[in-house]
DNA sequence: TTGGAAATATTAACAGTGTTCATTATATTT
DNA sequence: AAATATAATGAACACTGTTAATATTTCCAA
């Protein structure tokens, strides 16, 4: 890396932690480009200098957070736990992890990120269950382990949409009690 | 309802039909307060005299596209089938609607509309099901019963999410498949 | 029919948004 | 130090929602 990529990386990186600290205090409602900018020290229009628009810097915040839910996740999963108990509490990680941050869910599944190409936010949560995903359904063929884990996603999504986005269930412990059973009920 | 009520009437129902038409064609992105006004022939203050602003307006469509969606499955249901296979035939039809109006999808399940208090949009589709899950699901406890709604209602919400938002999987005929068969898996 | 009051529609204005471009300031090289 | 390349900036444009003052229309009593 030269001297200029290393500057050009740091001047990228000011921008995106001022994105993703709005992010994650005020939500994607208050990211704008005057906003990150400033918080960043520097005026609107530089920001064009290293991103091609806003929506691109939005797009690379993404990564970090996926790397932030991982960590959160293995700090609040149950360690000494095996199959549908891990698995349980790894999707209840998960969960936690948006509802703590609702503006990271809605980067990564609602804001409208044209950059986001193929479904590569998909495979978090399917690289976090897989292990033991796996386990439980080691004796099941290759279709049927598809539909499950094709259930499994589409449930949480739906859940987290709900329960984020429409605010139903109303209360959490409610929001949690409906998605551990569901998810039980995917592997019943 | 006096003369002014009617009048009153007519002039929300001019502005709630430009912004129908315009959610149908081009999408909630396109909906501004002066687009929806030019569009049914007025200036943009005036649709302040009607609704108190901009959320409002779309909030009231909703209960329009419901109907509208009502109607299209209806429409588009195997009518001489029964329990699962009905029940299959207008979960595909309910997919098919908002696939075919992501503005609608837009509007009534991701877009901000802080007039939308409960839960009330998740009833459609509960509504358009529990017929033939109750008959499906007659041998069942009502504990039972209510955790297999919520994992179909759940895994349904995030099927439509993951395509129409984060387009996933690619192609329509793949996401119509994986639909089915994980519906198919919550009543195994 | 006219005059005035009430109701309604409209334009102007403000603060915000993303984005582009010409200009200024800084850094680098000759 | 001067010339050149690089980077930061503010002005400007076209949008957004919303409000308030103004203009217009409607209506009813004289």
């Amino acid at each position: 890396m030269t001297k200029n990529e290393i500057q050009e990386q740091r001047m990228r990186g000011y921008f995106l932690e001022s994105a993703k600290n709005i992010i994650r205090s005020e939500g994607v409602k208050s990211i704008s480009v005057r906003n990150v900018a400033e918080s960043a020290g520097y005026s609107y229009a530089t920001l064009y200098n290293y991103f091609s628009d806003i929506k691109e810097l939005m797009y690379h915040c993404i990564d970090d957070f996926n790397d932030e839910c991982r960590v959160f996740v293995n700090s609040q999963r149950h360690p000494d736990s095996a199959g549908l108990d891990s698995l349980l509490s790894k999707v209840k990680a998960y969960l936690n992890f948006y509802v703590q941050y609702t503006g990271i869910y809605e980067l990564i599944f609602v804001a409208d990120i044209p950059y986001i190409k193929d479904g590569g936010t998909t495979n978090l949560f399917e690289e976090i269950v897989r292990e033991d995903f796996n386990q439980i359904c080691k004796d099941l063929s290759d279709d049927d382990k598809d539909v499950k884990m094709d259930l499994l996603i589409s449930s949480i999504r739906g859940q987290l949409q709900l329960y984020l986005i429409r605010r139903t269930p109303a209360d959490y412990s409610e929001f949690i009690r409906r998605s551990m059973n569901t998810t039980k009920l995917v592997f019943k």
